[in-house]
DNA sequence: TAATAATGTTAGGGTATCCTAACAAATATT
DNA sequence: AATATTTGTTAGGATACCCTAACATTATTA
């Protein structure tokens, strides 16, 4: 059996990996931050899930997940996203409220249960924030990781899906009047700070830099 | 905040309580044998339950619910009754599956979720094992108490809920073409234990005295 | 390469939840 | 009422997961 506690740190460590360059392994600080736990504890735990062969790591080395690891961790992400779609078009949940109540129901321990309500939702190939759902083999297509940061002037682009999943990113989005499928112009982008000047449902907004790279377009 | 442990506790003594003549209280090893846990275990837990001002209680007396965490274990009950509701109308669960996915789905936070999910379903008033679900102030109508079992012969009835939720039983139940809203004529009582001839669909059943004590009828 | 900085581990604690064994109180029985 | 039975508590221990403080290793940089 697998704790709740452990499905987080193999997912934790899932996406830490997907998030470097070479997207194979990755350090007990880096995990520690992205869990808010010390890397102290996440030492302890990385010795438990080693024993139970869901990574590969030594003292002081870098950890990756192995096989069986990378599987469950993959399940849990595909949970997590098949419950996001739910609430948000089942449920009526805004685009910022989905990722919380996931986070709880990504550990809800039933095969059937998801097989049924993949079926229900009609086998959706991505969620709310336009992130791929694995289907029950745990495959999926990865998708562009083209940020809207990276465009050329006057280029026309597709928000596909946004990296950061916050609450207050997605508000904000949101507020701009931005969605998923929505068509931007690159303006102009500021040499000063990197800001970039949009057109967007006939207006014109300017967005950070930050917040551009955090829009994948295609 | 309240903890999953702690929910269970609550929602086992409301179930206990409720299983007694006065509906009022009861005792530390009824809760223990209820939840599957030691008599010591659950010592331990009222004094902490009792801090958060769930429930009355002294040192080898009886336990009653406070108003609160009366309204808590409701609100888990009223939860668990609206998963099952979802699994069994919404992913075509079978009706001895629901329970145990939603021992789980129960403990998952979020009011706006079981708003939700409630009004995405109707607004049911029974769940499938035809118990009352409570609505979102907690309240609920209090159904039949009848059993099969106490029915006179040649009286007709109806199934209107079924008592044991286990998963022995209600296979039985299917297994014997019987389910809510079965018409059941009572046939013939046996003295000698009390098993029942009846006749549903047609046909011509026996069941045992157990067996009839366990089904609501109207 | 030696000092410094960054990264990671160990030791020692804390809380929540569970257990067994021994004991105490309340209830039932003779 | 005295004893036996049932019921409930306390003491001491285990595991899971988290923490801080001190220490060890690796990587960086002057």
């Amino acid at each position: 059996m697998i704790t709740q506690a452990e499905e987080n740190y193999l997912k934790a460590l899932y996406h830490v990996i997907q998030g470097t360059e070479a997207k194979k392994e990755a350090g007990t600080n880096a995990l520690a931050a992205y869990l808010n736990i010390k890397p102290a504890t996440v030492s302890e735990m990385l010795k438990k899930l080693k024993e139970k062969d869901l990574l590969h790591y030594q003292r002081y080395g870098k950890i990756s997940l192995t096989k069986s690891g990378e599987r469950l961790a993959i399940e849990v992400v595909r949970k997590h996203r098949l419950w996001e779609c739910f609430l948000y078009e089942k449920l009526g949940f805004g685009w910022e409220e989905v990722h919380e109540v996931a986070e709880q129901l990504e550990h809800i321990q039933s095969a059937k249960l998801m097989d049924c309500l993949d079926k229900f939702l009609g086998y959706p190939e991505i969620d709310p924030h336009g992130d791929p759902i694995p289907n029950a083999k745990g495959e999926f297509k990865i998708r562009s990781k083209t940020t809207l940061a990276e465009m050329r002037i006057n280029k026309l682009c597709k928000i596909v899906a946004v990296k950061d999943n916050s609450v207050s990113f997605l508000q904000y989005v949101v507020k701009l009047g931005l969605t998923l499928s929505s068509k931007i112009k690159v303006l102009q982008r500021q040499e000063f700070d990197g800001s970039m000047e949009l057109e967007a449902n006939g207006k014109r907004i300017i967005v950070s830099q930050k917040f551009a790279e955090n829009i994948y377009v295609v």
